[in-house]
DNA sequence: TCAACAATAGACCGATCAGTCTATTTTTAT
DNA sequence: ATAAAAATAGACTGATCGGTCTATTGTTGA
């Protein structure tokens, strides 16, 4: 607990973000960064130079978030990796009971960006790396069969459960997650295909829509 | 396969779902719109009225596109519920190929808007719920014991296979998202938890990120 | 005390946006 | 063939945006 002020820069910092993921990038003008944050135009200039630059420094805090809970929080818990896994979604619920979780910075720009080069993609997807291969680091401590895909199925469940909660605005989603991490884990080892044949053949006729 | 021309109100519908999905809708200019549409600035305004009036038709026909999936592919495959359930993501895999696919619409659309009262996330929480719902009677019928729960974890990995399928560009996703699927039907039967304790309380005390 | 710096308010600029309007051409139906 | 309807190009408007600039006021450290 520091009593220290919050400096200019942070305060344009925690508004950017606020505002950017509750309204929009594009939708947020600088005027109301600059009213949340209490702050005189000139000095987000001074700070950051352009509302790009602040939307990059948005970025880096919010990924800084991901590495906390990688390299500090969930090494710190005195328990099995397995348990490690589904204490992440414990971290993603403390996360979407926040006042102001409105989703992920992240997923959100990509969403209002082109999709085609542009850097905001770029540097999403970068980050978006070093995320899932900390969760794959995770998943390799516990021993998975085919830790690839397991990874693979826990980042999408983390995304769906960020936008779940951002959409319904319900923080419940980080507990279906990990009902469905632990069926995951459940049959991290079992036989990769179900008793019944696939019907991915009697699908495919199935395929006109608009 | 009918021959006939596509009508303006069609060329701009078409032109608008693309740009709004690819490049975000406040980033899509009326201009770009008419350009990749082919048609007159005024014609949009003939026959929508406006840019948000454009959009709201862009929901439905995404939403069509959901209700034809349920009501029509799905209920025509001569199989199991389960096997239906699993179907759903192959139809999403064949989504994802499309080269213009960028994303859902409601999803994309949600992101870049105000969370807090506006028509646009109203919208898209009414559809979703309409496509839950479908979703559920599927689960239902596959006579699952908690069928909400099993619900509620599809829909999950259903939106995290749209996301993940747009950050990274990847229809593997859908894929990825299948597999899970079958982890979740294979434990729909299953006890509700894992052999070990939950780790709910030994993740409380790391929590004080930014 | 006083100079260097940081932050302030707010006018201002050029660009872009959604939407309107006019005048002209093309299509359609009889 | 011809009149009505639909679509066209493109100029135009008012509002808003990101970003710059000036002048003033606090704040800090020697």
């Amino acid at each position: 607990m520091k009593a220290t002020r919050k400096s200019t820069e942070e305060k344009l910092l925690l508004a950017a973000r606020r505002l950017f993921c509750r309204a929009g990038i594009h939708a947020t003008g600088i005027t109301r960064i600059l009213e949340e944050a209490g702050v005189a135009r000139a000095s987000l200039y001074t700070h950051y130079g352009s509302k790009e630059n602040l939307l990059k420094a948005v970025f880096d805090t919010e990924a800084n978030m991901w590495f906390h809970w990688f390299d500090l929080d969930l090494p710190g818990l005195e328990c099995s990796a397995r348990e490690r896994i589904l204490a992440l979604f414990d971290l993603l619920e403390k996360w979407f009971e926040k006042e102001d979780f409105f989703g992920c910075v992240f997923i959100n720009a990509v969403a209002e960006h082109e999709k085609d080069s542009a850097w905001v993609k770029d540097v999403a997807v970068t980050y978006r790396d070093q995320i899932i291969s900390r969760l794959g680091a995770l998943v390799g401590e516990s021993g998975a069969k085919d830790p690839d895909i397991v990874t693979q199925k826990l980042g999408l469940i983390i995304e769906g459960a960020i936008v779940t909660a951002m959409v319904t605005q319900n923080s419940q989603a980080a507990h279906i997650a990990r009902l469905t991490a632990e069926d995951i884990l459940r049959c991290m080892e079992c036989s990769p295909s179900l008793p019944e044949g696939s019907v991915s053949s009697a699908t495919a006729a199935a395929m006109e829509s608009a």
